[in-house]
RNA sequence: GCCCUCGUGGUGAAAUUGGUAGACACAAAGGACUUAAAAUCCUUGCCCUUUUGGGAGUGCCAGUUCGAGUCUGGCCGAGGGCACCA
């Protein structure tokens, strides 16, 4: 008996596959097309097994529809730009380029030792000018539509470095490499002016039926819509303030106003810019940082002024104005006014500065004396101590009705507000697209004329360097154009941009002119489904609609606006973490044990390992498994169909050692049966119950396949390969027809194909099959069967199970429990009051 | 603090959506084969009963229903997201 050798069938096939170019996808509007994209790599040197899971995830989807006689599009490319690439290079003394583009090849060849239907004829990669060359166009067109713009803002200033960190670089106030404490600097950048389609991004989410919920109410919380009012309160004590414009949620509660609180950056500061004491609280401000953990923690302070505000409801009530560290310069107007008694952060602010607190909604189960102490009240019932105000429901009538009071007498106005903000798009760094814009002496920036076009990124540049190495590539920079002499600019666009239309390129990679093609993208767009990692649930899912909409932005040609019809996001790939005696992490194959509850180090019996809980694959932690081992060791079927077993793959999945050998073993157990089915395929022998039988099976299978690969419940399709396999292995006892086994083992084969490509394809090749037949339908007749098993019940409780006829009536199956041996003796004597029917499932007697 | 998701054996998990709870697999224990080990195969898996059988049981407490892992309300616990957003 042959042994399956999947060193050679496996390579054999990806030769096959790659020579015959069998999964390359072509415009051809006959038939119905499919887009299975899964978030494409960042090439730093290997892949992982997050990667494998999230491919293998895609490649069963993919290869399922290609049975389904779809058109598929399974492209993959490289999000090639961005900071590891230029750490890595200064480390190593390496160009970017050349380091990127030697991952890219190694993780290729991984890639296709998976045995990925990919059509690598479309690959592209975001660091070639191929690629950024386009997405400098969109660049400048989003310039010329105004969605482009320029302003400061503060950021994340690294001293020593010189450098703009991005929030999660900022660890614990310091710079993660130089460790300086980092400054709030305000530094021009560019900006895509994402807010202007808050509304539409939000809307749209409801449209999205086959996105998770999780990641839609990420989105929605990220978008964060408040309806409210803007208010201007008069100011008194500085003659060049008239007003101050609020923005609040609950104006219903404006009769407990008890102070008025501004950012320390709000225009009004530069009033007090000569004030000692303001620049020092300014600096106090600047200090509690720019990390949301050191705001969470962080302690109110105030800054009190001269200034005070006037009640628009009440003229006779002014309040104090103060500068406050909690209210921020970059959501409404950069100033709130305060109502301690219904506001948590506004109460803490009053206490601490011996401040009014009036209370103005009392719940309804209290009477009118209602009052706040020291814990602001912010549900629902009724306003109170607020003159015309008085009585409203809260929080249902109050505040549309005082908003309209407020229209009424021009103090304000109704207003809706989001909590997105502009996307900055400006980074200081080498190793990413160029920003398409020069500026000339005064310092105006131009887009950079068609005729310079595209804008490439010099090479053989000197990293050594601090701050942005292009500011010192100065034959790169300075630039002459008509006689006129301009620098470009030289930060790099953040690589979300890079990430935010790779799929349109994917339909036309090969387009010169533009970075798609029309009817390419009316063909293949939009994505029927995405997948990839949870971590991206925001920002790239959110960049990427902002672009479609962008992009189709005045532009009548551009059709849809989603650019992912599905989205699945499939959970991670853990494993144990292991620390030597000293604290040291370990690698997995550092340790051993003998008993599978105590660890020591590999040949060293007395070194104790601690085990630690199990966790995300991280370099860091050492728990990492390295896929191309793994793939030399078991195949890369085995791989495939272990980390689809046992966990839903939209929850993370503990890798084991022993579930991997699990699946080897299975492999090779099919192969057995394989060849047993293959020896008996000329039986002549006739046995219609067993072919019944079998034919019924194998229709339940194919049924249940499609309902679970419908759910992408991928593990349960693995658990019902190893029934099909229990099945098969104990049915072969029997005598049957050659040609009706092989019939159905063909059927097998053929929904098992996607999940182990290689296997199957050896295995129809060796019954001289040479095309995977399509998808099998599942025939109805086959499942439905003379016999059935009913559960009886009695008062609720399960008594026992009982063989009938199929589509038996009520009446006659009570007769036949009557009469049987067991459950009649429960009946026998008692009087059957009711009885529940559930045809060809179930009876509920209810008896007394 | 706000929002979301999830609690089922020793473990990962099924349960076609209100109808046989624990499919399938991992681990464990016992057994068969073997001189032995490995590999392979079989059996077991809560409580009571020698067996036949009976009972409890899906985080906890109530409710709806002939019937609840699944629906409703409350509580407890875990994970994730957002977080001074006015």
């Amino acid at each position: 008996m042959n042994r399956y050798n999947f060193k050679v069938v496996e390579k054999k096939w990806q030769d096959i596959w790659e020579k015959n170019k069998t999964y390359k996808s072509s415009f051809n509007k006959n038939k119905k097309k499919f887009y299975c994209l899964e978030m494409f790599p960042y090439p730093s040197g290997k892949i992982h097994m997050g990667h494998v899971r999230n491919y293998t995830i895609g490649d069963v989807l993919s290869r399922h529809k290609i049975l389904q006689d779809y058109n598929v599009l399974h492209p993959m490319g490289w999000d090639s730009f961005g900071m590891p690439a230029e750490n890595a290079a200064r480390e190593n003394k390496l160009d970017p380029k050349v380091w990127t583009e030697k991952n890219i090849s190694v993780m290729k060849n991984q890639l296709k030792m998976l045995g990925l239907s990919i059509d690598w004829d479309r690959e592209i990669s975001t660091c070639s000018q191929e690629y950024y060359k386009h997405q400098q166009d969109f660049f400048l067109e989003m310039y010329e539509k105004g969605l482009v713009y320029r302003k400061e803002n503060y950021v994340n200033w690294d001293p020593v470095d010189e450098t703009v960190l991005a929030n999660e670089q900022v660890i614990d106030g310091k710079g993660w490499r130089s460790g300086a404490l980092v400054q709030r600097k305000k530094l021009n950048q560019w900006f895509f002016n994402i807010s202007k389609f808050s509304e539409d991004l939000l809307t749209e989410l409801d449209n999205l039926s086959s996105w998770p919920n999780k990641v839609k109410s990420m989105q929605k919380n990220w978008i964060g819509k408040s309806f409210g009012c803007e208010i201007d309160f008069k100011i008194e004590g500085n003659k060049d303030v008239k007003s101050i414009r609020c923005f609040t949620t609950r104006p219903d509660t404006l009769f407990g106003f008890s102070f008025l609180a501004l950012s320390v950056d709000h225009p009004i500061s530069k009033y007090f810019e000569d004030d000692d004491k303001f620049i020092a609280f300014k600096k106090e401000c600047s200090k509690t940082g720019t990390t949301e953990e050191s705001i969470a923690h962080g302690e109110k302070i105030g800054f009190k002024t001269n200034l005070t505000a006037i009640n628009p409801f009440d003229e006779r009530k002014k309040v104090p104005v103060f500068f406050a560290n909690f209210v921020l310069m970059d959501y409404g107007f950069g100033a709130v006014f305060g109502c301690p008694a219904h506001d948590q952060r506004d109460m803490d602010f009053a206490i601490k500065y011996n401040l009014k607190i009036k209370t103005v909604v009392k719940p309804n189960n209290e009477d009118k004396n209602f009052k706040v102490k020291d814990k602001a009240y912010t549900e629902g019932g009724e306003i109170i101590n607020s003159e015309f105000l008085d009585g409203f429901k809260v929080p249902e009538e109050s505040i549309i009705k005082t908003i309209n009071i407020i229209e009424e007498r021009k103090l304000g106005k109704k207003k809706i507000n989001f909590r997105l903000k502009d996307w900055g798009v400006s980074r200081q760094r080498y190793w990413g697209c160029p920003i398409p814009i020069m500026y000339d002496e005064t310092g105006k920036p131009h887009p950079v004329p068609k005729d310079l076009l595209p804008v490439i990124l010099p090479e053989n540049v000197n990293l050594e360097t601090k701050g942005n190495p292009l500011d010192y590539v100065k034959d790169w920079k300075m630039i002459e154009y008509k006689g006129e002499k301009y620098k470009r600019e030289t930060d790099t666009l953040d690589t979300f941009v890079d990430s935010s239309w790779y799929f349109l390129r994917f339909c036309s990679p090969n387009e010169k002119s533009y970075g798609y093609n029309q009817d390419d993208i009316d063909y293949w767009m939009p994505v029927d489904q995405y997948i990839g990692g949870v971590e991206h649930a925001i920002l790239h899912l959110l960049y990427s609609r902002f672009f479609m909409r962008a992009i189709g932005y005045k532009k009548d040609s551009f059709k849809f606006i989603e650019p992912f019809d599905g989205l699945f996001t499939q959970g991670m790939v853990c494993h144990e973490t292991y620390k030597d005696k000293k604290g040291n992490w370990l690698r997995p194959d550092e340790v051993d044990t003998k008993d599978g509850k105590n660890y020591f180090i590999k040949n060293k019996l007395n070194d104790i390992v601690r085990v630690g809980p199990s966790e995300s694959m991280s370099k860091s932690k050492k728990n990492t498994i390295d896929p191309e081992q793994i793939i030399q060791n078991y195949g890369a079927d085995s791989v495939r169909l272990f980390i689809l077993s046992d966990s839903p793959p939209e929850k993370d999945i503990q890798w084991s050692e022993q579930g991997m050998v699990a699946s080897y073993k299975f492999i090779q157990k099919l192969w057995l049966l394989h060849e047993e089915i293959k020896n008996r395929i000329n039986d002549k022998s006739n046995n219609t119950e067993a072919e019944n039988k079998l034919e019924r099976f194998i229709n339940e299978t194919i049924n249940k396949f499609d309902y679970n690969l419908e759910k992408f419940n991928y593990n349960v399709l693995i658990a019902s390969l190893h029934e099909t396999y229990n099945f098969l292995n104990s049915f072969l006892k029997n005598k049957i027809n050659g040609q009706i086994l092989l019939k159905n083992y063909l059927k097998i084969l053929t929904i098992l194909s996607p999940i182990i490509p290689h296997f199957a394809t050896e295995c129809f090749e060796s019954l001289g099959v040479d095309k995977t037949p399509n998808w099998p339908e599942v025939d109805k007749n086959r499942i439905k069967t003379d016999i059935v098993n009913y559960v009886v019940q009695i008062n609720g409780k399960k008594k026992g199970i009982i063989e009938s006829k199929h589509n038996i009536d009520e009446k006659d199956l009570l007769d036949q429990i009557t009469n049987d041996k067991s459950l009649g003796k429960i009946i026998k004597g008692k009087k059957i009051e009711k009885s529940f029917f559930v045809k060809n499932k179930l009876i509920n007697i209810l008896i007394k």
